[in-house]
RNA sequence: GCGCCCGUAGCUCAGUUGGACAGAGCAUCGGAUUUCUAAUCCGGCGGUCGCAGGUUCGAGUCCUGCCGGGCGCGCCA
């Protein structure tokens, strides 16, 4: 089944051509569900446009596409009237909209795979989309920083799914780079640490240490440094090639569970507060620069085994926390998915050659912006300009602002990885060959099996980093990468930026001490607070349901993470938004669980229809009765599903799905308070409010599910 | 300094490519329960859409200027 929209918008297009010509073969119907029941259940704008464009009345344009609208379409409606300056309003007939509604097949047991009869896409119409979401970084803990991207990632994934396209999901893990030395080097001094007997989480001591000296002023810092620069020193000669003491401290870690995630992130810090301290002074020999180290691992070469078995132990120790992360958060990544920045390390050299050699001389994307490749400063850039040589990006001078691809140093950077990425995202052997002038790249990215072969790629990164993706997205056009098939067709490129998650106070949500919120323990606290909401209804002897404590778990766990989720996902993803446990957690307003509860009231319905002999394989095909308001309303809304989903796949926009269901959900409620189900004495009657209670609550499971929320039969 | 985003009810936010009198929730006030989950429903109050111009049959939406806030701006990611 087509979404109404897309039929109702099919056929007033067909009449506006039949009634002006082809000239308007293309115009938009602009058609748009009414926002006031009165005008009807959806509406036509384009006559006002069309008027203009022919130098007639609008009411007169109107008219005639009224008049030229199909049989088709007057079976579907009730009444199509002309309205205002131009409006054509289409109300739907009763009894279309109960057939239609009817014709929904029925769902398969628990409603799991249940789609109420929505179509996939048309094959012509297929995606391959690449999803790049999460991307947490090694050696930390999820924070709330990460919230955003692996919710709403999550739910365009399967979003997309369901609508039928291929969802290749990549999970950007933060493993290459200068902070990757700090990383190893914290490694370094925990095993020293080890070595010297000390007990375990030495590096969070070390953090504090460092920190109180810091704080205790010069002489304090001074003393502190020399005698961990000395230490060190002594340890480095003792041990200069890492084989006595580093390399087997790091066999050990391999099957030993010496380090957890948060010493390493420790460590991390702790490295990274050292050096920036000891920059300038003379200790600053004596304790090795993360620079080199990083360095080091990106040169390659058999003296950097060690560095990278360090990088091997901490990417597994962050993997197995990020999974328990997610296998909470019923997220749908793997350790398949994670394609880490290292990944692309093979194709780095390739990518720089590339680009000089393809960008040595401007060259133009389709949309006449252009790139090209020089050396400044010492540093590989790529400089995009307009097609009149100005500057698309600027810097504070004026002068035109560069996308870096490698540094004086001969590092590379995080642009020389997304842009690598971008070719391995597109490109594909046989459905998309790319030419390259860089045999080096081309080797290289078949080592890596030819690439992806994405139509689409999206990338769920925060809004700060929009300048960032402008640039990649116009190198990569400017490369005629993103050209399908002879430049049909193009890749789509899609940065799905959100904004920050603040506090109540307005800035970004920290924790008291002033740290990033650690995703689980943000996670434990919703669980925990679901939990007491549910113990406090069963305390008292009105609400009480009578939940064993399993029960009372079960829910707890999906009304706090499905409170957690949704309260991220309802708001345009593009805008901050202000974190409130109380506003996420309550029962009314545009919640999880108020969704969950009207869920919850229906399969309450079912389980005392069971009770009195009511089995819902009798009234599969009751034919649906729309006699009272609150019904056609809910049917309506139930049929609107598939137009919904279809704006959240095009759009990407999460919140427009949530706002569907929250109506639909209220538009429930207001049927549940007006029309018995049960209670009604008629059968065909009891069999029509069934067959929408049914309806209702699958278009609530599969829209939740759709958000990657789970629902409670009992809450 | 330049660029991007934002400014809508006391608070938190919706508002499709410009469409009908600007909508929710919270808060507040008032109603509804011998009936399928009252964790609900129904109603009242509440807005010169930051300000000033402009384009348009029509502007919260587009253009210009100003005020206020956030973010970003070459060798970090």
């Amino acid at each position: 089944m087509k979404s109404l929209h897309h039929q109702l918008a099919k056929h007033v297009s067909d009449s506006m051509r039949r009634a002006f010509g082809d000239a308007v073969a293309g115009t938009d119907p602009l058609l748009a569900p009414s926002k006031d029941p009165k005008f009807g259940d959806y509406q036509c704008n384009a006559a006002m446009g069309l008027a203009k464009q022919l130098g007639a009345k609008p009411r007169d344009v109107a008219q005639k596409i009224v008049d030229a609208l199909s049989a088709d379409v007057r079976a579907m409606c009730a009444s199509v009237e002309i309205a205002g300056p131009g409006f054509i309003n289409l109300r739907l007939s009763d009894d279309y909209l109960a057939s239609l509604a009817g014709s929904i097949p029925p769902g398969g047991g628990d409603g799991d795979g249940d789609r109420l009869g929505i179509d996939r896409v048309e094959d012509a119409a297929r995606d391959t989309v690449v999803l790049d979401y999460s991307s947490p970084n090694v050696a930390k803990q999820m924070h709330v920083g990460h919230l955003r991207s692996t919710i709403i990632g999550d739910s365009i994934g399967r979003v997309l799914e369901f609508e039928g396209h291929e969802v290749v999901r990549q999970n950007h893990l933060g493993d290459w780079g200068t902070q990757f030395g700090m990383v190893i080097l914290g490694m370094w001094h925990a095993a020293m640490a080890r070595q010297r007997g000390e007990p375990p989480k030495y590096l969070q001591r070390a953090l504090g240490e460092l920190r109180t000296a810091v704080a205790g002023g010069p002489d304090m810092k001074r003393a502190y440094l020399k005698a961990v620069a000395e230490r060190s020193r002594a340890e480095y000669q003792a041990d200069p090639d890492g084989r006595r003491v580093f390399e087997p401290f790091l066999e050990e870690c391999r099957s030993a569970y010496l380090l957890s995630l948060d010493d390493i992130e420790a460590g991390y810090l702790y490295i990274n507060a050292l050096t920036k301290e000891a920059e300038g002074t003379e200790f600053a020999a004596d304790l090795k620069d993360p620079k080199d180290v990083a360095q080091m691992m990106q040169r390659g070469g058999p003296q950097d085994t060690q560095e990278r078995l360090a990088r091997e132990i901490a990417i597994r120790i962050t993997l197995a926390e990020c999974n328990r992360v997610y296998r909470r958060l019923g997220v749908l990544l793997s350790d398949a998915h994670v394609r880490g920045e290292s990944f692309y390390e093979k194709l780095l050299g390739g990518t720089i050659e590339e680009l000089k050699a393809a960008l040595s001389a401007p060259k133009s994307g389709p949309d006449g912006i252009r790139a090209v490749c020089r050396i400044d400063r010492g540093a590989v850039c790529v400089f995009i300009e307009n097609a009149d040589g100005s500057p698309v990006f600027k810097g504070p001078e004026g002068e035109s602002l560069p996308m870096l691809i490698q540094k004086s140093d001969g590092a590379s950077l995080y642009a020389t990885t997304d842009v690598a990425g971008g070719l391995y995202r597109m490109a594909h052997a046989t459905r998309h060959p790319i030419r390259l002038s860089s045999r080096t790249l081309n080797e290289a990215l078949a080592g890596l099996g030819g690439g992806l072969g994405a139509t689409r790629v999206l990338y769920v990164v925060g809004t700060p980093q929009r300048l960032h993706f402008q640039m990649l997205f116009a190198v990569l056009r400017a490369l005629g990468w993103t050209q399908l098939g002879g430049g049909r067709r193009e890749v789509r490129l899609e940065h799905v930026s959100f904004g920050s998650v603040l506090g109540e106070d307005r800035k970004m949500l920290r924790t008291r001490s002033g740290e990033n919120v650690k995703l689980k323990d943000l996670l434990d606290e919703a669980v925990a607070r679901a939990e007491e909401q549910v113990r406090t209804a069963e305390a008292e002897p009105d609400r009480r349901r009578g939940f064993s404590d399993d029960e009372m778990r079960d829910i707890a766990h999906k009304v706090g993470i499905g409170a957690v989720k949704y309260a991220d996902l309802c708001q345009n993803r593009n805008t901050d938004y202000v974190f409130s446990w109380d506003k996420m957690l309550a029962l009314q307003g545009n919640t999880a669980p108020y969704m969950l509860y009207a869920y919850a009231r229906i399969m309450s319905i079912y389980r005392k229809g069971a009770e009195s002999g009511v089995r819902t394989s009798d009234i599969e095909k009751a034919p649906i009765q729309l006699d009272h308001p609150a019904e056609r309303a809910l049917a309506l809304r139930v049929l609107q599903l598939p137009e919904t989903i279809d704006a959240v796949a095009e759009n990407l926009l999460p919140s427009l799905l949530c706002d569907y269901l929250y109506d639909l959900a209220g538009r429930f409620m207001t049927f549940y308070e007006s029309c018995p189900v049960l209670q009604g004495g008629d059968p065909a009657l009891q069999a029509s409010r069934l067959r929408l209670c049914d309806l209702t609550a699958r278009a609530l499971k599969l829209g939740l599910g759709l958000l990657g929320i789970s629902t409670v039969e009992r809450m």
